[in-house]
DNA sequence: TAATCATATCAAATTTATTTGATTGATGCA
DNA sequence: TGCATCAATCAAATAAATTTGATATGATTA
């Protein structure tokens, strides 16, 4: 399968949002408490909507609307179990964002 | 000297626009040719505000407005050259940046 | 000093992003 | 089937970011 392109400005702008961060840090430990099924992806375990609404105290329609947002930055990937929905943290994308901003502005 | 506390959701708002971004891969390149004195900060020389314009075909004060955006983001630093000013990349800040996400995201 | 050049700032206009409450659609269960 | 649950979408309201043109500041030069 070939890369996708990564889109630099994309997946920064998708973890400029306080809000999009906190659930980005929920994702990466990969905590999942409330849904019957854990899911895996990457050798991660996910999370469902309605946890990430409870840890938050958001309203659903908020974190939906966020979860679209890294959906579509591709740096989160969504799988439906049932009525549920996992959520799952793409790793191997951000570690390509990271490379990416890694070459563009020549770090080490 | 103490390093400064990492705000990762304000760096990665400041890469967050196209047009920040694109002053970045300029800065990163170091190119410069206005301007009479090059500066030289991390080993890296600058752009002036004036390159930055021309390049882009942008008004003064967008340029402006941007490279304001970049230095309080902490990202880009700037030096007074006399009526000009220099402006250089801050490759330990982004460095920091990038260990930061790595650690927050648990990559590898 | 006066004029010029480069940049900063400001207010207004515009655009984009976020939040909310309501509604819809889909799934699972009694 | 009918009901309950979870998530997506929509429209409206609000908030934040960006762009522009005008003006101000500060440094250099004639």
């Amino acid at each position: 399968m070939i890369n996708a392109m990564i889109d630099t400005v994309k997946i920064a702008k998708a973890l400029s949002d306080p809000v999009r961060h906190k659930i980005m840090l929920m994702l990466a430990q990969n905590n999942q408490e409330c849904c019957p099924v854990p899911g895996e992806v990457e050798g991660k375990t996910g999370l469902c909507n309605c946890e990430i609404m409870a840890k938050l105290g958001m309203i659903q329609s908020r974190v939906s609307y966020h979860m679209k947002e890294l959906v579509e930055a591709g740096i989160v990937a969504e799988e439906p179990r049932g009525k549920w929905k996992m959520y799952f943290i793409k790793t191997k994308t951000l570690n390509q964002f990271l490379e990416q901003l890694r070459a563009d502005f020549k770090l080490d």
